[in-house]
DNA sequence: ATCTATTTGTACGTATGTATT
DNA sequence: AAATACATACGTACAAATAGA
């Protein structure tokens, strides 16, 4: 334990502008992975920390705060309770990812660049290989929207849904990165602040014409006409730029929280 | 103050799972949001921020742990020190999406899937409009692998360096999105450990070849032809593949630090 | 180069909250 | 319902870093 401490003590002289906080941290990340530790496994508690490291209590906390906001341990009170090994969620990953680009002023056209080449990608690989369960989801999102919005509480809720048709259809992607990247597109645009009416009366029937591009879709996945359900999304993306591209507003105003 | 206090308590009695540490944290960020902070700023030091809230010192920098961790805010010590808004860094951001995809098992197909997509379209996206210095960027690390490895050593900067030739390009978009997600992607692959000898003997006319693409495309680049570049820059992600897909090493095998 | 003031960083002890048995 | 084992919160004291005189 004394050796702990020289040890840590004397790392944190060579690398003089590191502080013991985050020493402690990376020293618990190096312990996970060689102790090869996977989600659920229990970390020492704090005091067999304290003793480990011999560091002091707030040295500690401090460390496994840092850990946790990375989404990489849990902690719990209680007996049985301490650090955890937590596998990093998806939505903590969005929110930081957002926090990213919070800075980076986001443009509707940038989005829709990479929007145009993944979601026919992704549709045209899920084409065929879609169960009647997973077609039946999708089908259960487009149902929300199926009339005209009435309000303007509505018309926010379609704006949603209408984005949760894609995260939903990308979550059934086998590829993690493409089902991550489709996910945080739609997150980014459901966050688009919508100035100009999207659903004003004279849109309306532009309104139906993008949901009937989803119902064409679905056909298109269903009969595992690869080709066909590329280019009926691919037009569909199109199609929502343009109607997107009214929207002047940039994304991703705002820090976002995790969880 | 003291309403700062009852405020925040009565929060906490609300939403009671959640610690007063993280609903400091969140405040703070709701702080920086409403008085339009930008990176540099200055929040108020640990007192002013623990008179501010009626919390405990440990509290108060638990929070800000928590918000340094998520590359938020910097602090530094001494006169005019403090805690500062930051601007959340790309290296800190892909280190988090690091962490997420560690537990995903990323195949090298999957990445691919991506590339074949994206390269494409960030190099027609930047045909004709890179400047000299921009063009001789590009040339440069070409220049690091201009001959075929001779050790083991040389293997694995040059396995490093042509993904960094596909970093510097996607550098050069004014897509943020695309940029973020290619040079992502580079990372990714430039850890994946070479276990087969990708540049052995027999190989040394495939890597040429890789090398070659390379060069087609800055001509192309140059000359602004989109489409050609397009068509290069796709059999340049096929054939990279077929060479990387003989590594069964899968990606991302350790947590990340960060900066 | 030294001192001084300012601000974060580390240590430690105690008390309180929380969940399990 | 009580005891137990754990995290969370508080407050003080002192150490380390840094800018400016």
């Amino acid at each position: 334990m004394l050796r702990a401490t020289s040890h840590f003590k004397e790392e944190h002289k060579k690398k003089k502008s590191s502080r013991l906080t985050l020493v402690v941290a990376e020293e618990i990340k190096t312990y996970v992975f060689a102790n090869k530790l996977v989600p659920g496994d229990r970390l020492p508690n704090e005091n067999e920390l304290i003793e480990k490291f011999q560091m002091s209590k707030s040295t500690i906390r401090e460390a496994t705060r840092i850990l946790e906001a990375q989404g990489l341990i849990k902690t719990r009170t209680g007996p049985g309770g301490g650090c955890f090994v937590h596998e990093v969620s998806e939505n903590r990953t969005i929110a930081l990812l957002t926090n990213y680009f919070y800075f980076k002023n986001m443009s509707i056209r940038e989005i829709y660049q990479l929007r145009k080449v993944l979601e026919p990608e992704v549709s045209s690989e899920l084409s065929g290989e879609l169960n009647l369960k997973q077609i039946q989801e999708l089908k259960t999102i487009l149902n929300k929207y199926s009339d005209p919005p009435k309000s303007e509480e509505e018309e926010k809720s379609y704006h949603y849904n209408a984005l949760q048709f894609h995260a939903k259809l990308a979550e059934f992607s086998k590829n993690e990165l493409l089902k991550f990247i489709i996910k945080f597109m739609a997150k980014l645009l459901s966050e688009v602040t919508i100035d100009r009416r999207l659903f004003e009366p004279s849109n309306h029937e532009l309104w139906q014409k993008g949901r009937n591009y989803q119902i064409k879709l679905i056909k298109a996945l269903q009969k595992g006409e690869k080709e066909k359900t590329y280019k009926i999304m691919y037009n569909h993306m199109c199609f929502a730029e343009k109607l997107m591209a009214k929207q002047e507003t940039l994304v991703g105003k705002k820090f976002v929280s995790f969880e």
